[in-house]
DNA sequence: TACGTCGGTGTTTACGTAAACATCGCGCAC
DNA sequence: GTGCGCGATGTTTACGTAAACACCGACGTA
């Protein structure tokens, strides 16, 4: 009873689920708008999308009764309207390698911009069946596009049934012809690097890989490779990593054992500085008698001992063009179905020199 | 003419946008389904949610109807009727610190685990115009919830008119009591380090701390000094850095440079790397002359020269209490207002030792 | 003065879904 | 045999928004 009769006094226009049991209208609606302000709905969408041909005065009245009832648009209703939802999709294998946390950060900075916004689709492992799942999922996710951030060659084999009607951009994989592709030049940044340790004077470049199944490492593996044998030189057996520096460092241990090795290219940043640790414990100073270069420049890079040697990637630079290739392909606009690739740029620092024997 | 004649036979049930002008009926709907399979789009919906009381021959007509036609249902019809959106919102000023990005991934993935897909707000700067733009956007987004992760300080002044209906929950910071809070048990942290470097044998500990405007950093000075306090020891005075290695080797230049510095305690694993730098370059082994220890325990602290000792985060677990915390306000259910505070612990590596002097 | 035009506003309708209610036919109990 | 109940399905309606169209006065022109 008491609570009762208070309740009407306490709160303006509540808004919260009153009623026990189930939902009560939760928002403000365009009608409540318009019935306080004595127009019909017809105006209140008018003005709150901005719309000409509204009188001024009933304009003010319309935009005080928003106030009042705190009155925010429903998106749902919008986007059935509409037909679309302003958002995409992101679908990654995790957020923990750098280079995808860039990337996704760019994405959203620019999808919010275009005034998308950004939906998470995370995959737990990247199988084919999770991937999938991902797709499936997406299909009834309220997203106009999807950009995919991860080894698409997974999905190759399936012809997956791409939902019609959902647009599509692939980073950092061989989606073929099939979509448009913004990457990162792997090949080229691979290029630069082996090029530097051999423009230093070093008879050839070892190499710490990412893992098999990685396409990005793929590229750099290849290029790596062909840079020496365009230039003549024998080609060292690739170690091997996950991309961590644990296991830049068991492969840095193993390279070590090697005395004639006196340059490596490391598939990324964080294995350089696992490299850089085995080096150190077995006594082979950097870059004193073993040159590292690594890939990404990520932002610690410049910290390691000593500062590395590295390529720097703009993922910044990815998510812009993802969003924008994405972006031109909801608005129909002809779309560019090959590669896009960023340049990369080697950043010379501390951990490369001319081999020990350079004066002989 | 001719291109109608040929349409009809082309696509089965094309989707895609044939009139060039506008959008066509972009996708499949429950009537379309109902038709080819000749009964009522009511028996659609439950088929389609699974409910009971359908026969199973319809059953299986209506499945073969909908997979003929690559029926999807549309979520933002979906959202309307219910009311909800099945989405939380994340709003973070960058995803670029290693923590953000983990304690994100751990949220997309719990959430996708109840159902719930996970849209980023990014916050440019976090200047109060900023947060309150993210918050206004917000309002306007198909979010049932959001999690806030930056340091909400930034918001006090202003009684940001929170929508109605929108719950919060908010990580790293110092909400008070307006919503449940989740974070790091950043005070035992920090003590557990000093704690052990005082008990290694170090007369004081010196302190690398992150910005003012942090919160985190705040909670980790502080705590840095009471312990030290508690124990009678002088407290130097606070180095301070912006979590970068770059200004954490910075601030490690000007440690260096006092002789009876023997400790310590970056405010991050990457400030540490930098003051590591610092002191290799001073000629100040670590951890012979000096020992450091860092906080969060990213992968790449191990594999530091030497292997740093540092506090470990649980990031992941961050995340997942954030969503439950944020799921059992969605249900309604009793929220705990208060802190949720997640364990530290301190992971001893080669960073620290007892001080050169302790024998005497 | 009468008529067309146009600016400002209201009314109708559709978007796709699912709860609530209505219907229909069949088997079973009295 | 009649009526009741229940299982399977159809019909109506509402969610909030905005395009399309309808309307109604005031003004300008013939």
């Amino acid at each position: 009873m008491d609570v009762d009769a208070i309740r009407p006094a306490a709160g303006v226009q509540r808004g919260g689920s009153d009623v026990p049991g189930g939902r009560r209208k939760q928002r403000v609606s365009m009608a409540d708008v318009a019935a306080l302000a004595g127009v019909s709905s017809q105006t209140v969408s008018r003005v709150s999308n901005g719309h000409p041909g509204v009188i001024e005065a009933t304009r003010e009245q319309v935009l005080a009764a928003m106030r009042e009832l705190g009155y925010r648009p429903n998106s749902a209703a919008r986007s059935l309207r509409y037909g679309q939802f302003n958002t995409i999709g992101v679908i990654l294998f995790g957020l923990s390698s750098t280079g995808n946390s860039r990337t996704v950060e760019a994405i959203a900075t620019h999808a919010a911009a275009e005034g998308y916004a950004i939906t998470l689709i995370p995959v737990d492992m990247p199988t084919q069946d999770n991937v999938l799942g991902a797709f499936t999922r997406m299909g009834e996710l309220a997203v106009d596009g999807v950009i995919v951030i991860l080894e698409i060659h997974l999905l190759d084999a399936s012809t997956v049934a791409l939902p019609p009607g959902v647009h599509v951009v692939v980073v950092d994989s061989d989606a073929g012809d099939r979509y448009p592709v913004v990457d990162t030049d792997q090949a080229d940044g691979a290029r630069q690097a082996v090029r530097h340790l051999l423009d230093l004077g070093h008879r050839t470049v070892w190499h710490v890989a990412g893992p098999a199944e990685s396409f990005a490492s793929d590229r750099r593996a290849k290029a790596w490779r062909a840079e020496l044998e365009a230039a003549g030189r024998p080609v060292p057996p690739v170690e091997r990593g996950d991309w961590s520096a644990e296991s830049g460092y068991r492969a840095g241990l193993r390279l070590a054992a090697h005395p004639d090795c006196t340059a490596v290219f490391a598939a990324n940043d964080q294995m350089a500085l696992g490299v850089l640790r085995a080096l150190h414990e077995r006594g082979r100073p950097v870059p004193g008698h073993v040159s590292v270069v690594g890939f990404d420049d990520i932002a610690d890079a410049s910290s390691y001992l000593p500062p590395l040697t590295t390529v720097h990637q703009d993922f910044a630079e990815v998510g812009r063009r993802c969003v924008q290739a994405l972006l031109r392909q909801l608005r129909n606009e002809p779309a560019d179905p090959g590669t896009d690739l960023v340049p990369t740029r080697l950043i010379p620092r501390a951990s490369t020199a001319p081999p020990p024997d350079a004066g002989r």
